[in-house]
DNA sequence: CCATTGTGTGCGATATATGAACAAATGTCA
DNA sequence: TGACATTTGTTCATATATCGCACACAATGG
């Protein structure tokens, strides 16, 4: 790609768009400045092409996101046929199991939520679909990285910032390496409270019909209720169910 | 504002983005150019951009956007509290009414999805935060054009396309502001079949603590198991109950 | 084989980014 | 409170980047 194929104010405006999720619903000029590392001024000309278009609101001191914003997320949950395929799917899967079900893709060292049918609140934080948790400590990452070449999985853990979240969150690469091998073989991966202390959950790939995979799904529950131990009795058949009933009708 | 206070690069970015949604997963750089009716070399440069930014990947022929690309959506899922906090309550209304529970917000002519618990599907289309629906024919939208001064309800339904689209759907704007009274008089809205045959739904509008109407939430049930004269005796008190719960958390 | 459709590139006209300058608002401290 | 220092939003001049057009070429299909 040349360098003029490159639309330098619309990267820029991107990056605007992306400040309003790192911290609170509304930002300054100045705020949302330091917080893209981008001039002030040019800043200012992004926010209020945003606020022309109806992407955010003004009041003069604060620029705010409307609803509008969600057409962009929705351009993919809609282009892409996965997410709606699988949410019948996880609602059934919700419902059996009496627990929360998601679903996952890789994007970096992360999963990004597809689709969720919850039953309950387990998590401190809200997942909706676009919630991003790293992939190393994440039941559906473990699946999702397990499925990439070692090398690969590897490079990506080399990127991650590798954090002690709980105090049994695994952090040593090779562990995990070793992880992702045992998950490789025996098809489903668990995590006993290592994101956040009271949740556990159990995770499978969504493979298509070439066997490549293409997503995961999951269940989690409290720990309090669920031990980890139990997890996989509990739900790995309700998940194989899932799994198994996916399969056909993701043809590449 | 100046004109040169607006990114027109940026404006033309965004509107590439939106164009994935109105069609499939896959556009060629002619497709896009028809669709945004953008200068072929202009979105060629925009393609390219989310390319080089892993928005979108590019094989050569075909753009497709990538999951990165939710995180646009998210940062306002995530900034604005009001999907994080309706979320449990409709798990729970959800949970207790045995069918979906939605809520959403207007947005010009439209209603967008800002959460939703899934216990079945009803609809034809899946629905997922960022979907959007016309709001004259919505019980959501019905209610959120309710709370509005009703010049301004006659002037969105004047810009709205009343399309008919089942025999039960009501178009004429006169009929439609009479219900809106009715709505705004007993506090919730009915849709029998008028979106597509087969679901009806009833919502009410979730009011901060000031009064004002900030979202609407509903529930949705197949006709053909609670016939729309069942649907207010049988869920109105559940979202009333909601409501209700909602209101002092909403604090503007 | 020609017509059609799609993609890549060079160029002049136009739009945008940048950093500095400035005024207004805000914060700080005696 | 008043004087002063910071921070913020806005404007400006100008160097730079981008747009849309025209054209060349490639792929497709009748």
């Amino acid at each position: 790609m040349r360098e003029t194929d490159f639309v330098s104010g619309f990267g820029r405006g991107l990056k605007v768009i992306e400040a309003f999720g790192e911290t609170r619903q509304r930002l300054s000029i100045a705020e949302a400045s330091k917080l893209t590392e981008l001039d002030r001024a040019t800043v200012r000309r992004s926010l209020l092409t945003l606020a022309e278009l109806g992407y955010a609101d003004y009041d003069g001191k604060f620029f705010t996101l409307t609803p509008k914003i969600l057409r962009l997320g929705h351009a993919y949950l809609a282009a892409t046929p996965l997410p709606a395929l699988l949410q019948p799917h996880l609602d059934l899967l919700s419902e059996k199991a009496g627990q929360s079900a998601s679903a996952s893709v890789l994007d970096g060292t992360e999963i990004v939520y597809i689709a969720r049918a919850s039953q309950r609140r387990v998590m401190s934080i809200n997942l909706t679909p676009g919630s991003r948790l790293p992939a190393y400590c994440a039941s559906m990452g473990r699946v999702l990285l397990a499925a990439l070449a070692e090398s690969e999985a590897r490079a990506i853990l080399a990127r991650s910032e590798l954090k002690q979240n709980t105090p049994k969150t695994r952090t040593d690469p090779d562990e995990l390496i070793a992880e992702f091998r045992r998950v490789r073989a025996e098809g489903y991966a668990v995590i006993d409270q290592e994101l956040e202390i009271g949740l556990c959950s159990i995770a499978v790939p969504v493979d298509n019909d070439r066997g490549e995979t293409v997503a995961a799904i999951n269940i989690g529950a409290p720990a309090a209720l669920v031990p980890a131990a139990e997890m996989k009795e509990r739900y790995l058949s309700l998940l194989k169910e899932t799994q198994a009933a996916l399969r056909p009708l993701l043809r590449r």
